[in-house]
RNA sequence: GGGAAGAUACCGAAGCGGUCAAACGGGGCAGACUGUAAAUCUGUUGGCUCAGCCUUCGUAGGUUCGAAUCCUGCUCUUCCCA
């Protein structure tokens, strides 16, 4: 799989790319929506598709590898067919669940034993299993099984957490190459910067990983309870290591400010729960700011959803009836606000895109920027 | 016609002499959410000149140092018997 950089911004780190894969390609900067258990929450393929617009989709290793398991998954035929997604797809290693199911997991230098938290039984999670979980899956992307550092992690314990995701991708490494995809189409590793909160570590981290030659790099642990001017130092010093002729991906970020931040600071992939779960929670982003559709404001407001807005459902819903759908807690309340969401993220990227190549986007973010800010 | 039970804040419902501006649930209002243990969670919900004060537990009186809590009348509600 190969990364074309189409276009670099002259006054910006901001790039414009082609990541192609056999599932097709991706145009970066790109938005790749969330769907854990194999869904997007709350969103058909073909709204997916044809109305946000989305290009790829992640899967989530530990959710499907507990649910359906990979029996299913591996007779399905992967993801893929299973979900009836035929774009590209990307997993997480389940090394994002070392963070969020802090609680209910032990780490030891093997893996990490989780405790499900469907029926409590005990699952160990390693870089080998990972990636073999992964190569079942199918997806096109498959990252490194890592440990997501919680933001507020001391330096002591960030150095040797970040060693031990190093030792891990060493694993994954050796066990990608020991094994094939499954499924006729070819997948790409990618390995994680780690380091937390400190400018040494990430350092460190971002250059023993470009030595790895791999499709693309993720940028990890961000986003995880840090400042948010940190993360953006943490971005600056990751990405002046990264090689420039591959795609870099920032992993679980963000807001569409995060985004466009990130954009400025030369990141090309991201994905987040934000636009479908503070969707489900009514909060809608739009070019003019973000609206809590739960407010008393909006009841009788007759207006679209959202007039800006590229998706069917900001043309044919007001913004007073999805708040009667929200407040009454109608499913179809969560996925239109999820439609949206996901379509305007899709929209801002895909702007994004045009706005580097006609080397406008310094200007442009700067006032998109502003415009996100505002609580309407 | 006779008997019984009950009336508490927006709604439902605890409370049965002081620690009650009054538990709890719903509803209302607001906030949070960043590689999804989330269609979830949190706060708030009588008024004010807000570490205090004022008005409130159907209504009018009474007992008491002190009443949402005890007594009496009245007004409504529900149920049972004729």
């Amino acid at each position: 799989m190969d990364f074309t950089l189409e276009h670099t911004s002259s006054n910006s780190k901001a790039r414009a790319g082609l990541f192609n894969t056999d599932h097709g390609d991706i145009e970066t900067p790109i938005f790749m929506p969330v769907g854990t258990a194999g869904a997007v929450k709350g969103v058909h393929m073909k709204e997916l598709d044809e109305d946000i617009k989305a290009q790829i989709i992640l899967g989530n290793t530990y959710h499907l590898y507990l649910r359906p398991g990979m029996n299913v998954m591996e007779e399905a035929g992967g993801l893929h067919k299973f979900n009836s997604w035929n774009k590209p797809i990307l997993t997480d290693s389940g090394g994002f669940q070392v963070f969020s199911l802090g609680d209910i997991r032990k780490l030891t230098e093997e893996g990490v034993r989780f405790q499900s938290h469907i029926d409590g039984s005990k699952h160990m999670f390693s870089p080998e299993n990972s990636i073999n979980i992964q190569r079942t899956i199918g997806a096109d992307i498959i990252m490194a099984f890592d440990e997501c550092t919680p933001g507020d992690a001391p330096y002591d314990y960030a150095k040797k957490s970040l060693e031990l995701t190093q030792r891990w991708l060493d694993r994954c490494m050796i066990q990608f190459d020991k094994t094939e995809a499954k499924y006729g189409y070819r997948q790409s590793l990618f390995p994680i910067v780690q380091g937390c909160v400190y400018p040494d570590l990430r350092e460190k981290a971002a250059t023993q990983i470009q030595e790895c030659n791999a499709d693309g790099y993720a940028i990890g642990g961000l986003a995880v309870g840090e400042e948010e001017s940190v993360m953006y130092s943490m971005i600056e010093i990751t990405n002046s290591i990264l090689p420039e002729n591959k795609p870099r991906y920032l992993m679980g970020v963000g807001t569409p400010i995060n985004i466009l931040e990130a954009i400025d600071r030369g990141v090309d992939m991201f994905d987040c729960v934000m636009p479908t779960r503070n969707g489900r929670n009514g909060m809608l982003f739009t070019s003019k700011g973000t609206i809590n559709i739960r407010n008393q404001k909006w009841s009788n407001d007759f207006t679209k959803v959202d007039p800006d807005g590229t998706s069917y459902v900001d043309r044919t819903y007001s913004r007073a009836y999805l708040r009667h759908l929200i407040i009454s807690k109608e499913m179809l309340g969560a996925q239109i606000a999820s439609i949206h969401n996901l379509a305007f993220y899709m929209w801002l990227v895909g702007e994004a895109r045009v706005q580097i190549k006609k080397d406008n986007f310094k200007n442009w973010k700067e006032q998109m920027v502003q415009q996100l800010s505002v609580r309407l």
